[in-house]
RNA sequence: GCCCUCGUAGCCCAACUGGCAGAGGCGGCCGGCUUAAACCCGGCUCAGUGCGGGUUCGAGUCCCGCCGGGGGCACCA
């Protein structure tokens, strides 16, 4: 790069100038693209999760960007080729309502909120490669979710199903389970309600062990509150189906437990009611019966996730007068319908076993039905738990089996094992594994999202759009109806709809159902590995290169959501033979959120802080550096409580160092003052591990210690002119890079200079982090009574003898026998009086 | 109801595997610079770690029980 150093005002700090000074010398030398396949650099990939273009940035965004620009301008200082992109999520909800409330082209309005966000990111000074960026609403992107799609159908991972699936009556659209919050639709707040439908599934429980199983290789690097999440989410539980015959009916019906050991207590049997099941076996009994049936199942139907959800709610259901036959003891079981049971959990049929099962007893003691205690359960101090009959709490916990035929005696494990093992020696039942992960809901009724790449026809039924005639675009949606009612409106565009069958060439028509946006960041860390491909999704050879991503960083939001999907896709991709990792992400930093007064910021609250005019007033330096001094990264920051002014203060008196420096750039750093020397070298060997440590905050205060020294010796040590001077205010430079970027390069130039981006990280001399004497604290019963200064290897005698000999230590002892000394050289003697 | 987290100066936050409670900042106060103010420079102030026990030579750190804040899950048999 030849020299473009503009003119730099050495008088003051003005960081409006700095930044009209800066910004288009970056956006011409583009310091961030990644280097290419010649780059012999070791790589680092670095992923912020990509933002939706639903309007400009907000402090948010604001501080995700600036604590994941820390780690990416931090590898590229170390030397590493880092990889850093960004994109837009640009497909989904938003942009289709903000189309349909204000009359726009969900396409224009996205690509203008994405070149206005783009314009921010700049100005913001995110270290991103600009040359990578993808936008999934394009067609040269959703294109590939249309080939993923077809591979995963290819394999029996995508299949369409009829079922009840959750149904938000305002967005008319169905919703995945994980977008179902509280009983809520995710997007608008509107109570959920259940619709049976043909939908689109992606079938993530086939990995639900993987998914489990494989957290353990990120414990160490992911947040274990993440995984905890996970792991409950998916919700792997153990235990055997049983066979139950039904009377009057040829087969059997399997239930799921956990507790085969309490199968002699089974006092009745529950179906959920809004099961095929049910429907079945009440047709079968009396007509008051089916009617009565008939009346609850429109109950249960017409009831919100809500009321359904609340714990209090009392018991509801209906005797369909038929029996079920236990198979260990003959015992003619009632059967129920019930809501407390689900359809789509184990075999939506439960054997009840009131006394030990606390939504049993409630059924039980609701119905008046008998409760039939089959384990001894005691306290800790060994007493009989009281009897769920008189208590109304079931004992759930483990004990002695009892009147339980040839499991009386033993204890709940022994029992399961017992019972299992005759249960399948008999034919009747075997161990198996449950999960509360169900299958991923994928297809939606609306507009602004990937068409889904399937054709239907009369004479061929469900066939696939062959990959030559992908992608199918989205039609415009100029005379469409975006308005939700529950059907797609791409089913208006008949134009679009009526197509050939790629099979047999007939007549057909087109799926209207287009994807969950959630498909389109499944698999985005890819594509950006490769950004021009044409003739797949991404590289093999981009991929083995740059993936997996080595640190990626987002909200705890996605904690569920969308990092579960990414990972089933890595896995599947992994299958197909694709990729050669099995897990997207290698490590995992969640930022908090940027509150205000103690709440999330919204309009409605009044709280709500703009970014832009916080970077009017402050700075950019100043708004970042106050997002990662704030607090540990993972921690919420409330702005009322921070100082961007204070910031700003800082980086002034930081630049005014390099101002203050009047050495030349050639001089020979290694003959400056040897305590700023020390001070220089120590934060640098501390910075390194710090930021590693994402303890960026404390990057920071150490920073400003070395500014502060580095103050004191301009003004009244060795002076502006000492090579020591020179070399401290460099590494403030080079340090402020990771986040105060505008400030970095100023001074940087002011230095003699260029691209401080690129500095790297200066090899700090160990000799200098060696200390002359450390301080030892001398204690007496744990109280410190004296400090010594001794050399850093003194051994343990020498210090327990000069720590007795100390004239505060003998005053305090005043002749007392001396019990023990306990000697943690160098640092420490305490010395314990008898 | 269950699970997970966090409680350190007026405020935001530091304190390595238990070892001197304070690195840094905000605010406040004092002084220097200034005709004055701002800016700037220097200095000072302020807690014994939510409460109660326990382990230990020694506890902010480990254990138990409370209290308070935040988050997650919630008929998954």
């Amino acid at each position: 790069m030849t020299s473009a150093s503009p003119e730099t005002d050495e008088t003051r700090y003005d960081f409006r100038a700095i930044e009209e000074r800066w910004l288009p010398v970056w956006r011409k030398t583009q310091p961030f693209r990644a280097g290419d396949a010649t780059d012999e650099r070791p790589t680092k990939y670095v992923l912020d999760m990509f933002p939706y273009p639903s309007g400009d940035l907000h402090m948010g965004h604001a501080e995700a960007y600036a604590l994941g620009d820390v780690i990416a301008r931090y590898w590229t200082q170390r030397g590493f080729n880092v990889l850093h992109p960004i994109g837009w999520d640009s497909f989904g909800l938003p942009a289709e309502n903000a189309a349909i409330t204000r009359g726009l082209d969900p396409r224009g309005w996205t690509e203008d909120n994405i070149a206005q966000q783009r314009t921010s990111m700049e100005r913001y000074a995110c270290s991103f490669d600009w040359d990578r960026v993808l936008a999934t609403h394009r067609p040269d992107y959703y294109r590939w979710n249309q080939w993923l799609f077809t591979r995963l159908h290819e394999r029996g991972l995508a299949y369409r199903k009829h079922s009840n699936v959750n149904w938000c009556p305002k967005d008319q659209t169905v919703l995945a389970n994980e977008q179902v919050v509280g009983g809520l639709c995710e997007r608008c707040d509107t109570p959920v309600t259940k619709k049976k439908l043909n939908q689109w599934y992606f079938k993530v429980t086939d990995y639900a062990d993987r998914l489990l199983d494989d957290l353990e290789t990120l414990q160490s690097t992911w947040p274990s509150k993440v995984i905890a999440m996970q792991r409950n989410w998916i919700g792997r539980s153990t235990g055997a189906d049983v066979r139950f015959a039904i009377e009057g009916r040829e087969e059997p019906v399997d239930i799921y437990t956990t507790r085969p050991d309490t199968l002699y207590g089974a006092t009745f049997f529950v179906v959920a009611a809004d099961s095929d099941l049910a429907s079945e076996l009440a047709a079968g009994s009396d007509a008051a019966l089916q009617s009565e049936f008939a009346d609850y199942l429109d109950k249960v139907k017409s009831a919100s996730e809500i009321e359904r959800l609340s714990t209090d709610r009392e018991k509801t259901g209906v005797f369909l007068g038929r029996y079920a036959i236990n198979p260990v003891n003959g015992a003619r079981l009632p059967i129920w319908v019930s809501d407390y049971v689900l359809a789509d959990y184990g075999h939506g049929a439960i054997m009840a076993v009131p006394a030990h099962d606390q939504r049993d007893l409630d059924f039980a003691r609701a119905m008046d039905l008998p409760v039939t205690p089959v384990v001894d359960v005691r306290d800790e101090e060994g007493e009989p738990l009281p009897d769920p009959r008189e208590s109304g709490i079931a004992t759930t916990g483990d004990g002695v089996l009892m009147n339980s035929g040839p499991l009386d005696g033993l204890d709940k494990a022994a029992a399961i094992e017992t019972i299992t093992a005759q249960l399948a020696a008999e034919g009747v039942g075997e161990a198996t594994t449950n999960y509360r992960l169900r299958d991923w809901l994928i297809s939606r009724q609306r507009y602004w999202g990937t068409p889904i790449p399937i054709v239907h026809c009369d004479a061929c039924g469900e066939v696939r759009v062959p990959d030559d005639q992908l992608p199918i675009e989205l039609p415009s949606a100029e005379g469409l109806d975006l308005k939700p009612k529950g059907t797609s409106p791409l089913g208006a565009a008949t134009d679009w709809v009526n197509t050939t069958c790629p099979s047999c060439g007939g007549a057909a028509t087109r799926d209207t159902d287009t994807m969950d946006t959630f498909v389109d960041s499944s698999w985005y860390f890819l594509r950006y590995l490769s950004p021009g491909k044409t003739d797949g999704p991404f590289d093999e050879l981009d991929a083995k290169r740059w993936a997996p991503v080595d640190q990626y960083v987002g909200g705890v939001t996605h904690a569920i959501l969308h990092l579960l999907y990414a990972r089933f896709f890595t896995k599947a991709l992994h299958d197909m033979g694709m990729i050669d990792f099995e897990e997207p992400f290698s490590a995992l930093l969640n930022q908090g959120m940027v509150q205000m007064d103690g709440s999330a910021m919204s309009k409605s609250r009044g709280n709500l802080v703009r970014l832009s005019e916080q970077l009017d007033e402050f700075g950019v330096d100043a708004v970042r550096l106050t997002m990662s001094f704030a607090g540990p990264p993972e921690d919420d920051i409330d702005w009322a409580d921070v100082s961007p002014a204070g910031s700003a203060k800082f980086l002034a008196r930081a630049w005014r160092l390099a101002r203050d420096v009047s050495s030349e750039p050639t001089v020979d750093l290694t003959t400056g003052d040897a305590a700023l020397r020390a001070v220089t070298h120590r934060t640098l060997h501390d910075a390194a591990e710090l930021v590693e440590g994402f303890r960026f905050n404390v990057v920071v205060a150490r920073v400003m210690e070395l500014v502060n020294a580095t103050r004191k010796a301009i003004d009244s040590g060795p002076g502006g002119a000492d090579p020591a001077v020179r070399e401290a205010a460099e590494a403030v430079a080079m340090l402020l890079s990771l986040f105060a970027p505008y400030c970095a390069e100023d001074m940087w130039s002011m230095l003699g200079r260029e691209n401080v981006a690129r500095a790297g990280w200066p090899t700090v001399d160990e000799s200098l982090l060696v200390e002359e004497t450390v301080t030892c604290v001398v204690q007496v019963k744990g109280k410190v009574r004296d400090r010594l200064e001794v050399a850093p290897g003194i051994g343990e005698d020498a210090l327990r003898e000069l720590a007795l000999a100390s004239p505060q230590v003998q005053r305090t002892l005043d002749g007392a026998d001396i019990r023990t000394v306990i000697v943690r050289a160098p640092k420490l003697v305490n010395i314990v009086p008898a």
